[in-house]
DNA sequence: GCGGAGTTCTTTTTT
DNA sequence: AGAACTCCGC
């Protein structure tokens, strides 16, 4: 059985695969099979014997879990297994775990998920004079390092600080008052859980006993420490990662996690994977010389297994509209010799790119799709309908109560809103209880007498609608539409035959779970798609378009990228880092199996304006065009010079030996010997 | 409270 | 350029 299993591995393919105890590093180029080999791992665990309920899975993306299940289970006879092993996002886990464990933080189960939209609401509601945005990422960055607001507030020195600080002491409490979890609690609530609780802990880790993470370059400090807890008592940790291709440093990963993994996990195992399968050897060679010019990398390099095959084209264009031209006659060339639309994809750094691609590819009567974007629960209309869902199943849900008890609109505005907000603050209860609470002469005396019976109608008309859920959630929809009319008040609007295609569609999605799930209720469905991103509409033939971020993970016959332009590609902007920048080339450079075009225009229409444009240092770094910028003049190393890494500090030389326009260099970080390249470090 | 006119900000990336 | 937000007269 295992035989066969294994018989498509290469060598550090089949060492991965069957490593079974203790920590296990598993360094993974671009292309060189790594969702083959952790998907056969877990199949192996189950092939000799393991429970498959003890293995754990985690990824990032809904769409690596769904995939990683798919090619697992083909790999096994899926009857094989009773109990499947579990694997899902991260952010998946802390939720089954929360919905379980929730009490211990003396928090009711029935939360619900809030996201970055959502979220940003609350904190500008809080407070309007320090940007958003800031306030937003702050907040995330306390939560995911662990600092509660009251040692954020201890430790601030600025004002600006201590606002911020005081912002986010706000923030968690109107979480709690209103039993809502943001996307970083579905860490660090379970986090704390098990911080607290020594015994959930133990029995926690004792469930999941082989645990793997997917895409560890991009994990952050909390889910290390959450990895830490739950492998407490074992150390059967397999990670996959690729420091080469981690460009999450934005949201809170840091590259230390797998840089550092061997000192976290004790005698851990590495395996190399360092053959590409995906790629031409001319493609991952300009890959190859892009990425070296990095310093804070392992340092690894990936081996071609495929021939040298067609250079890589580069198109100069004066503006965005003739670079659109070129990139639409290359498609459909490519789709007239008879290639699948489905082979290929355009990328670029910056979603507002999309623009003009998109144009060109309508006139041309081409289809494409569009991976990202606006997302469908996103939609102003889903989210109205979401916030009606959650005021039913949890009537202290303040927040959608305010969303929508004026959509569709019945007379109630900003300043009775506010009444009742006050009412409710004052009184501690929720606002929608001010509502229920109260006879309606005591709430004509709050909002007045119109207001009043308006709000009154439309507490019965959420108690009857409850009422039909509890006897069939198939007819409730129906009554819900009866009742409000939602659907119709979209009748005589600019795009209302598009908002009602989606409104109706988020019916279908409803009914569809619960025919699948006739179990399960309303609230469930709530916290499935809070974690659902992805569109995976059906496609059929069309062309790809999407960020960079967005392709991760993926390959395409034929690639092309745009926006090769310095403040483009790299992004230059507030906190953003060039290494990452340029990891973010390496990753858009080896999607590319066969063929790619990388283009860069003089000037572009962006944010209302043209701006003239220089090309992209990362051409000439990847050796693409001949280098005005210069090339890093090398000096000669030589035993005994002093040098600096990025990670491991200050070292001495204690072997070099010429390597191609490099030194191979031995050195010796006090005490700790590594070989390094040469352009990894600096003299001193 | 509503809708239209004027103004400001955005988008880098996602669970 | 477009969305999102603010202001003002009805």
């Amino acid at each position: 059985m295992s035989d066969t299993l294994l018989s498509s591995l290469n060598e550090a393919q089949k060492d991965a695969a069957t490593h079974i105890d203790g920590s296990l590093l598993i360094l993974a180029g671009a292309g060189s099979g790594k969702t083959k080999t952790i998907t056969t791992r877990l199949a192996y665990l189950i092939s000799i014997g393991i429970d498959p309920a003890s293995i754990l899975t985690l990824t990032f993306t809904n769409k690596a879990a769904n995939e990683m299940r798919e090619r697992a289970y083909s790999l096994i006879d899926g009857a094989f297994v009773n109990t499947p092993p579990l694997l899902c996002t991260f952010h998946k886990f802390g939720l089954l775990f929360l919905k379980f464990h929730m009490n211990e933080l003396n928090r009711k189960n029935n939360f619900i998920i809030i996201d970055t939209d959502d979220k940003k609401r609350i904190i500008k509601s809080i407070n309007k004079e320090i940007t958003t945005s800031v306030l937003v990422s702050e907040i995330s960055k306390y939560k995911n390092t662990l600092l509660s607001p009251e040692e954020a507030k201890a430790t601030a020195q600025l004002k600006l600080y201590q606002e911020i600080a005081d912002v986010y002491e706000k923030y968690e409490n109107y979480l709690a008052e209103n039993n809502l979890v943001d996307f970083d609690d579905l860490l660090l609530l379970p986090y704390k859980i098990l911080l607290a609780n020594e015994n959930l802990a133990k029995e926690t880790s004792q469930k999941y006993q082989y645990i793997m993470v997917d895409e560890y370059q991009d994990t952050n400090e909390l889910q290390y420490r959450l990895l830490r807890l739950l492998c407490s008592t074992h150390n059967n940790l397999c990670v996959v990662g690729d420091d080469d291709q981690s460009i999450y440093g934005w949201r809170g990963a840091t590259i230390k996690n797998i840089l550092n993994f061997n000192e976290h996990f004790e005698d851990t195992f590495v395996v190399k994977l360092e053959e590409n399968y995906r790629s031409t050897d001319t493609i991952l060679d300009h890959a190859n010389q892009l990425i070296e010019h990095n310093r804070d990398r392992l340092g690894k390099k990936l081996v071609g297994t495929r021939k040298k095959g067609d250079s890589i084209r580069v198109y100069e264009s004066g503006d965005e509209n003739e670079e659109t031209r070129k990139i639409v006659d290359d498609v459909k060339k490519l789709i007239d010799s008879g290639e699948s639309a489905n082979d290929v994809a355009i990328l670029f750094r910056v979603n507002a790119l999309s623009r003009s691609l998109e144009e060109g590819f309508n006139k041309a009567g081409m289809n494409y799709k569009l991976v990202g974007g606006m997302k469908f629960y996103e939609r102003a209309e889903i989210k109205d309908l979401i916030a009606y869902m959650r005021i039913l199943t949890n009537k202290d849900d303040n927040f959608s109560f305010k969303r929508i008890i004026n959509k569709p609109k019945r007379g109630i505005g900003k300043t009775t809103i506010e009444k009742i907000e006050n009412y409710s603050l004052q009184n501690n209860i929720s606002m929608f209880d001010v509502v229920i609470n109260n006879t309606p002469e005591e709430i004509a005396a709050i909002v007045g007498k119109k207001n009043a019976r308006t709000l009154k109608v439309f507490e019965a008309s959420i108690i009857d609608l409850k009422e039909v859920m509890e006897e069939s959630k198939m007819k409730f929809l129906d009554a819900f539409e009866e009742t409000f009319d939602y659907r119709s008040s979209y009748d005589n609007l600019p795009d209302g035959a598009d908002r009602q295609g989606n409104i109706d569609e988020f019916y279908g999605y409803i009914r569809d779970f619960f025919i699948q799930n006739p179990h399960l209720e309303l609230k469930d469905f709530l916290n499935e798609i809070a974690l659902e991103s992805e569109n995976d509409e059906l496609y059929n033939e069309a062309v790809s378009m999407m960020s960079i971020h967005a392709s991760k993970g993926l390959e395409f016959k034929h690639l092309f990228i745009i926006g090769f332009e310095e403040g483009f590609f790299p992004l230059i902007g507030d906190g953003s880092d060039i290494e990452e920048e340029r990891r973010l080339g390496y990753v858009a450079i080896t999607r590319a199996m066969d063929n790619l075009t990388l283009s860069f225009v003089h000037s572009r229409f962006y944010k209302g304006k043209r701006a003239q444009l220089t090309k992209s240092r990362f051409l000439s770094e990847s050796g693409l065009i001949k280098g005005s910028l210069t090339l890093e003049k090398q000096s000669a190393y030589k035993k005994g010079d002093l040098v600096q890494h990025k990670i491991f500090g200050m070292g001495r030389v204690q072997k070099a030996v010429k390597a191609g326009k490099d030194y191979k260099l031995t050195i010796n970080f006090g005490g700790n010997v590594r070989d390094i390249l040469s352009s990894f470090v600096e003299k001193i």
